[in-house]
DNA sequence: GGGTGCGATGTTTACGTCAACATCGGGCGG
DNA sequence: CCGCCCGATGTTGACGTAAACATCGCACCC
């Protein structure tokens, strides 16, 4: 099937019959290959490579000229055994490219490399139980220490199998109480963003939401309906899309054409990029006849025109805490069942947004 | 420290003085502790997680209940050392926020999970030699089968440590010929857009490239000077941005005021979208003063106002044969030191590219 | 000059799993 | 009715590493 490059005694120990289900990898050279060459016991060889000092300059030299001879890099599966650890972390995902998702990965990343861990990640196709289910599977077929779930939106605590024993956190609050889970502002951010644009003097606001399936974007919902009604205004039907620019434009074209909308409060900026468009394609200024006001702060919003007002969600801290939280209950044991962290937003004030001129008038 | 659920013997064996060194890991219960429970060997517990057929179903069900009791699940360093596989894979980016590399992540996720292979993830904090090494170092310390890495812009084959017989396989051109390789055809892209701005009527076409340590940026400026030269154009100066928007409007500041500017090529969209800012900002219209065109086709392009005509790079597309050529290299120990797989582009025309008008003249 | 202590190195063993081989028991053919 | 064969399960050993313990040699001190 494959060259043995490395094979030295008979080849019949690994060939033959046993080939199919004989071991896989390059077989490269263990440490008693090392120790053979270097004349030393494996253990100096060991001792080599995780505590130097421990062992006289000149074996030392000779033991890294036989690794580098040789090639020789440690076996981290036997490792991993004898450690019990992985110092991995793994993380599971839904729709890795977009926005908020790559840049809390990136951050969960990062942090988890800041503490010495690696991240193994599985991005599933759709958030549904079956599938975070198989990814879970997946991982811990492989080897984690914990695990980080971002938005697993439709998947629910119950539906979830997850193993005994492996700390979890989440960053969806659907999770919240079942896991530790960190999960942005929603409700002050959205209520900073409503609370803008009425006081720019619009009568009402309009709310393109994101789907129905999504926590975070039900959360911002909610939390519009509540604000209006909170300052006795009128709440405007409902539009949805599904966080995507082109359903933000196709559900836009509706709402341009409506000339009682003056202000709209997007879901994310990726939605309010295709609202854009579609008032535009309209003839209608932003935010002369239309204020818009996104969600997220994803680096091209500064660079829309309008420069688009928004609520940044601080993806790092998010990434950060996460694993913060993951952490502190691989290495110290704790529960932290139903810990909670609430991430801050902010919202960013730019060209968007302005008092509403008589639309319907021109 | 923690509760020894499963430790039998003298507890000294695992507490003590010795806490600090010994494994960390939750050493959940082992085949053994199932067998225990179960009333059997712990080979029949092996069995029945490997292949359930060769065990008697009333023996199958005792096991599985004593697994499900336990919360059992097989540890992988142990599996893996006795394959000798991890089924995983490396993968080590730069920047995995930005768009064209979180859009290639994902890809790559998703090809080597068709495959039954998971993914190692590492964002280096810069491409140099250095934090690549490191994150090399910190990927073979943890277990792979393979290595991919995407854009590590400034590491050169020379100077980068791999271990020896490690399968790699790179998205960088500068590694072509010493590693296999995947790559957007860039000289046919960046043909693409400026004989298309050209063909409109243009006298000549203006480059906002990429930084100068980047490869892609490097290839595109040089197909975009061939091609000018080809057609007998004059080549204008260069203007560099970094990749990011900020820098695609600030350089964009300086190409609005020149009114010898009427078509601008930017290496990738969101300096584009910079771009678009700036020209807006100084009262020029795409494409009536001037024409853009992008490079990437970011999921926004085309909700920019007028939407953005760019060169699509096919992300998905990489990210499976980068997966493919590494996987053919583990599975195969084929030798693939010289592949190279070309990725085709496609220029879409959408509205920010039209004749020139005299700018000069209003 | 004979401990004595310490630094350097070697030996043993266990980590958890699974392939290979061993064993055991029952059904079936001769 | 005996023996053979096969299916089900048990036993052994090896994967590569590193902790724990053992050993060896040497310098230093009384």
């Amino acid at each position: 099937m494959r060259v043995m490059l490395t094979e030295d005694g008979p080849a019949t120990a690994r060939d033959g019959a046993t080939a199919v289900t004989a071991p896989r990898g390059r077989p490269g050279p263990s440490m008693a290959d090392v120790a053979a060459l270097a004349g030393v016991s494996s253990q100096t060889v060991s001792r080599v490579s995780t505590d130097p000092e421990k062992v006289r300059p000149q074996t030392r030299e000779r033991v890294l000229a036989a690794m580098a001879q040789l090639g020789y890099s440690p076996n981290n599966a036997a490792r991993a055994l004898r450690y019990g650890s992985f110092e991995t972390i793994g993380l599971i995902a839904h729709r890795l490219a977009r926005t908020g998702e790559s840049r809390t990965v990136e951050a969960v990343v990062e942090a988890a490399r800041s503490h010495g861990y690696t991240v193994s990640l599985v991005d599933v196709q759709s958030p549904s139980s079956t599938d975070v289910d198989a990814a879970v599977a997946r991982l811990t077929h492989q080897a984690i220490d914990g695990l980080v779930i971002i938005r697993a939106e439709t998947a629910t605590p119950a539906t979830l199998a997850l193993p005994a024993r492996l700390p979890v956190v989440v960053s969806d609050s659907r999770f919240i109480g079942h896991h530790p889970a960190v999960a942005t502002d929603q409700t002050t951010g959205t209520r900073q963003a409503v609370e803008h644009l009425l006081a720019l003097g619009h009568r009402t606001v309009h709310h393109l939401a994101g789907p129905e399936d999504s926590s975070p974007a039900q959360l911002r919902v909610e939390a519009w309906q509540r604000c209006l009604e909170d300052q006795g205004r009128p709440v405007p039907p409902l539009v949805r899309g599904d966080w995507s620019a082109r359903s933000g434009y196709e559900t836009g074209l509706a709402l341009a054409r409506d000339p009682s909308v003056t202000a709209v409060f997007c879901a994310n900026d990726e939605m309010a990029a295709g609202l854009y468009r579609a008032l535009h394609e309209q003839g209608l200024r932003v935010p002369d006849d239309v204020s818009v006001v996104g969600f997220d702060d994803i680096p091209l919003a500064e660079y829309l025109w309008p420069p688009l007002t928004t609520v940044a969600q601080d993806f790092h801290l998010i990434g950060r805490l996460l694993v913060d939280l993951l952490l502190q209950q691989v290495t110290e044991a704790t529960d932290l069942a139903d810990h909670r962290a609430l991430v801050p937003v902010e919202l960013v004030v730019r060209g968007s947004t302005a008092p509403p001129s008589d639309r319907a008038g021109r």
